[in-house]
DNA sequence: GATTAATGTTACAGCCTTGTGACAGGAGAA
DNA sequence: TTCTCCTGTCACAAGGCTGTAACATTAATC
């Protein structure tokens, strides 16, 4: 599982800690801003995955922060929650017309923080629906997630389908290691570049009993090819 | 594709304007009543595809209008979903008896609004209407709720049977905990992922004694999926 | 053919996901 | 009220998957 990075943004310290608890003790990574600007330099650098902004704070405000953020292209979708002390009508407004995700009112438990977060994240995701896939005697549904091979089912782990995936759907094209990790493994991992070659294996392993090989070709110094062309 | 005609009923001018906004600018096409005697007219004219309904009314409240509609048969299907200002246990559980399709909670934001609607429309549409839906020895009759495997009545709880209605009505695709959230449990409040591992648990256990099992499977690191193939 | 670099294979410990039973609280019935 | 059924959550157990290291094999260059 890839970690998630949230910038929490909040002019007191102290409620910046309590958020920073609350989301690394659910897997998140956490980045601090105390203000607005500070934010935006943050953003900019490290581009975090959802941003929880405090309404209230000084110097740049949350509208303002937001207003920013919304106009320029990299971030217009970036997903923000704002964190709000009571629901003021006129606020409330402003905020939906600036296109903010989801609001929560303090005093809120950090379960429902966390919810919040999920769901806000899961709804900004462009959902990997696909349809069925085939190469040859290979066949791969998304939908029901299996994978046959001449009708005979393929038994794979996560990561051998999510290869095999990516794989089917970019044939006959050479990826080196570097970006199979960056495309199957999803980025904010640490993983050694021989370990796509450990999963190579497996996959062929897998399929090995039913094809006559072929699918999965090594290229010399660049990496790994699919071809649905025997041989 | 169609347009989807959305009816938004709420009896404060402006909260109707912005919502119009919101819709139409995702492709919806809308139209307004003021009041809820004013709704049911519109409903019988022009029959929107989906009605957005504020709980706080005037006249005949949120709670009327959707018993009269429910007692319809032209309009007891009709997919609501319904603005609270806040989360009321009370309220919530009334609309649920109700047959609300869901709930959304002000404040809230274009896109989670939207997102809902989507959701509703996704879910009303394969017409989880009653019938008998059956897939090998697994009989399931949505009029009468009961379910029968191999002619033997099961004993299944609210939860467990709508469970397993969705997923006789949507076999041998996969869903991840978070989508059976969605979909399953009206979505009003916040419940952990691992939950829905124990509702299968429950079901698979309802199931064990009559079957060879094998319907409910699991899928490592993506979800659930249910199967009548045998395996 | 020898040397070196790249890739194939295997084994394994730890982590992560899932299975499972228990439990407290809530809602409805008696 | 008290009782019963149901539900969501937790804690622990079990097992599968994963990333790495270590060793074997193959290809390329000279």
């Amino acid at each position: 599982m890839n970690t998630i990075k949230i910038l929490v943004v909040d002019d007191e310290a102290p409620i910046r800690m309590m958020l920073r608890q609350a989301l690394v003790r659910h897997g998140f990574e956490v980045e601090e801003a105390g203000d607005g600007s500070e934010a935006l330099n943050m953003v900019a650098d490290s581009m975090p995955d959802l941003m929880l902004l405090d309404w209230m704070m000084p110097n740049l405000s949350g509208i303002e922060l937001v207003q920013k953020l919304r106009r320029d292209e990299v971030t217009k979708d970036l997903p923000i929650i704002m964190l709000t002390a009571k629901v003021e009508e006129g606020d409330r407004v402003k905020g939906l017309d600036l296109g903010v995700d989801d609001y929560v009112t303090k005093p809120f438990s950090p379960r429902e923080l966390i919810a919040r977060i999920n769901a806000v994240l899961r709804r900004s995701n462009p959902a990997e629906a696909d349809g069925i896939i085939e190469h040859g005697l290979l066949k791969l549904d998304a939908s029901s997630h299996r994978v046959t091979i001449d009708s005979q089912l393929l038994e794979l782990g996560p990561t051998e389908f999510k290869l095999l995936r990516f794989f089917m759907n970019n044939s006959e094209k050479v990826f080196s290691r570097n970006q199979l990790l960056d495309r199957v493994w999803s980025r904010g991992s640490f993983i050694e570049e021989r370990t796509v070659d450990v999963h190579i294996r497996r996959l062929r392993k897998a399929l090995e009993p039913f094809s006559v090989d072929g699918y999965l070709q090594t290229v010399r110094g660049s990496g790994y090819r699919f071809s649905a062309n025997t041989k």
